[in-house]
DNA sequence: CTGAAAGCGCTTACAG
DNA sequence: CTGAAAGCGCTTACAG
């Protein structure tokens, strides 16, 4: 590897001491009255000859990396690729750097990847927590490791978080269901405890109670393959061959849904109505398409960014639970002819 | 923060010098015929009281990371976003962490993420090349500062790489359109010059050539906003009313043409037939299906880390210039009833 | 206004 | 078998 520069030859080439570059390099140089003809000076040479100072030995001095650990639960997944990637142009403006990685939901891969990202320093940590990692957490608070969480938080921790009213969001999406004559709503859920999960049964569940009949429920189990799900879905939909209405929780659910009702040549709309938490493309192509509960990404990512970044800068002092509204979009799914 | 421990509390702990706990740690104690039981005790206090080497002073010694840089076209995308996923994993298993980047197919700022990632000190970077980044591959490779490209490679630059045969991929589609009597295929593609687009369009050519009429070219601005690249699809459609066979060469491209052909109100299968390039939920889960041309993701990663980590440990001498074979998955969007 | 020097926490050539 | 010490490239308290 060629030879790279260093602050040192920086310094000898101008005949100064590394102590100005330092300063000049680090904005301080008003500050430390250094003249602004060095500074200009110093500033010139290091745009002409592309110097760039050693992150080693930056961190090892300051044990700052500019780097920000993004931990979602599954990259692949679309509402977590378009959050992450808006997280990474926000960041990236900012001067940071992201490092993205996926839990699948497992706790021991979860606490696995925060040491990892503790021990390369990172500066920050943004998180889709699962239940299990509270001592973590509390941990993290105790050394002044800033994190903020989102999708979903956890009960019995107090720190930032940024999260869509899952309540709100299928409490809509189960009352549309019953106010456009679906009058048997199932909800299709996950067996998983998170508090997003959660809160979207219980939004199901209030709907029903006001507007509709009882309690259908569905739950897949999480760790379940994409053709074991659609075999859940279809076996769930038979013995309940009233129901004529279906609420899915997640976006990933939605779409096995959509394969176990036309594999069971159910017509969509007609038959049965159909309304899926978090907004994809998919749902915009699909014939018939089918109304969702959309969530607002860009400003979540925002928010995110933003209450991590501040934080960083102790700017913070108060705690930041930030609870955004789901938009529901009606499509044909819930329309009969 | 907590104090952390540094190899200097090991060390006096221990009774021993820091040297000994380091040489240690590196693995090197058989080596350096350190005793068994020296070994094991320091390895023991190391266990018990968790402690992790600064990465930043090792970092600064040794120029070493254990990261890799991943520089895609855009994570939201589904098939990057996979692929991307399994690299994760396979890299995590190998000790490596992952950044990644999306460069949006914009030179300049690939040209800024490559500067970023090298500042940052990645031992190794797996890229999407887009054209116009010749020199700074050059410059690595002069650097020794290995990479392998993916998805598609650079004509003249002799590197590793990893890609799917394209060329084939779209002869596959194009001829299986016109087999099942679809006599006039137009593709769809973009305006880039990427050699796997190229490739594409050469195949498409090719199988039109040779079973088929005359080439139909519709080009879709790489930069489109979706609503205007649905436009664009179907004014193209409209001007070229004989069309009764689509190849699209990309997913997203398929996605949009879906809209543009419901748009329409053509009646897919029957009326006009449709292969999208690269393989998705959606083409499974829409009706009609959507016959695709599947690349074999899970094999890509495997090769490109498997690769790249060879080449970081200078084991690879020759040149690793992969071309995985395409699969065409045949679905209901190329059948007539 | 500017510089000499300590020190961050490692690795490793050298000495014994 | 083991250790004292140099040095990686920065930042910054201190001195002038």
């Amino acid at each position: 590897m060629a030879k790279k520069l260093s602050i040192k030859d920086i310094a000898k080439e101008l005949n100064v001491s590394i102590t100005t570059v330092s300063f000049v390099l680090n904005g301080r140089a008003k500050e430390k009255r250094i003249s602004e003809e060095l500074t200009q000076k110093v500033l010139d040479l290091v745009k002409q000859t592309d110097y760039k100072p050693n992150i080693f030995a930056r961190g090892l001095r300051t044990g700052k990396t500019k780097t920000i650990g993004l931990i979602v639960e599954n990259i692949a997944n679309h509402f977590f690729a378009t959050i992450a990637r808006l997280i990474e142009e926000y960041a990236y403006s900012k001067g940071y750097k992201i490092i993205y990685c996926s839990t699948d939901n497992d706790v021991q891969k979860t606490r696995e990847l925060i040491g990892m990202l503790k021990e390369r320093n990172v500066d920050g940590l943004i998180i889709t927590p699962s239940a299990g990692i509270e001592d973590l957490l509390t941990g993290m608070q105790e050394s002044n490791l800033p994190f903020v969480l989102f999708d979903r938080h956890l009960p019995g921790i107090k720190a930032d978080y940024v999260v869509v009213d899952s309540f709100k969001g299928a409490y809509l999406a189960t009352a549309h269901l019953l106010e456009k004559g679906y009058n048997k709503v199932a909800i299709i859920t996950t067996d998983s405890k998170q508090s997003q999960m959660a809160d979207r049964l219980n939004g199901y569940k209030s709907a029903v109670k006001e507007l509709g009949d009882k309690n259908l429920i569905g739950r897949i189990n999480f760790s379940s393959s994409p053709a074991e799900a659609v075999m859940a879905i279809k076996t769930f939909l038979e013995a309940h061959p009233e129901v004529n209405g279906i609420f899915f929780a997640t976006n990933y659910l939605a779409a096995y849904g959509l394969e176990a009702i036309t594999n069971l040549n159910f017509s969509i709309g007609d038959k049965i109505g159909i309304v899926a938490f978090d907004d994809e493309q998919l749902f915009r192509i699909y014939r018939p398409t089918i109304t969702a509960v959309s969530q607002p990404i860009d400003a979540m990512a925002k928010k995110v960014i933003e209450i991590l970044l501040s934080r960083m800068e102790n700017k913070t002092k108060t705690l930041d639970e930030i609870v955004l509204q789901p938009e529901l979009v009606e499509r044909m799914s819930t329309k009969r002819k």
